[in-house]
DNA sequence: CCGAATCCAATTAGATACTG
DNA sequence: CAGTATCTAATTGGATTCGG
């Protein structure tokens, strides 16, 4: 097994890397700013607890996109940030969200003619 | 359940979209010209059977980002190419190879320092 | 040739309780 | 505050078999 094309294709290896449920939603939360812990949570829509959150940060963490810094405070501070991969996926989310809106235009559009 | 933000955040509509295993290669593989249903197999990677493939593919017509094209004939053919939304989505998958490329190159480049 | 149906295995998410 | 651990439920993929 693992005969993979991760490492090697840019699609599957994407495919991959954004396979979880929240994953582009958590890169276009930090797109801007480090953010904590549970200000994404707030963020995040209602349904995904944090048990879920810190498994997907954990991922993102493992491929390298994402940056975790651990303040030594009490009480705990935890700030998420794009590393610097991650600050260059950017360019996927920009057209990503043109992309997304235009598909949710296109969608409506259709739904209104049936 | 289901007060999602699919319809309504280009984000979570695009990766809900994207959630299969093959969905961005097969895109990728429909990026310049129509292709049958075995040929789809034959260029994807071994692994995957054309039961998964008829699947993914079902699940892309559905999302409106493939047609399906049968021809009456014996023995079947069946085209699969991108509509209208789906040539659109040709911009994401660009950027997204850039990108690819990019992380491959940066990972590559991180192990060997280890 | 294309694909639906079924069954099983693997993966992942959600809920909950517990910890420093 | 920011997790981990554990269990369960849901989703998905892979293998196989069957059918027009």
């Amino acid at each position: 097994m693992k005969k993979d094309l991760f490492g090697i294709c840019p699609y599957a290896t994407t495919q991959k890397i954004l396979s979880g449920k929240w994953t582009i939603y958590i890169l276009y939360l930090l797109k801007d700013e480090p953010i904590r812990f549970n200000e994404l949570l707030r963020r995040l829509p209602g349904e995904m607890t944090h048990a879920t959150l810190s498994r997907q940060l954990k991922g993102l963490e493992e491929s390298g996109l994402i940056i975790r810094r651990e303040y030594e405070q009490v009480p705990p501070k935890v700030e998420y940030s794009l590393s610097a991969i991650g600050e260059r996926f950017k360019m996927v989310l920009d057209s990503l969200e043109i992309w997304g809106f235009e598909y949710i235009e296109h969608m409506k559009a259709s739904e209104a003619v049936s």
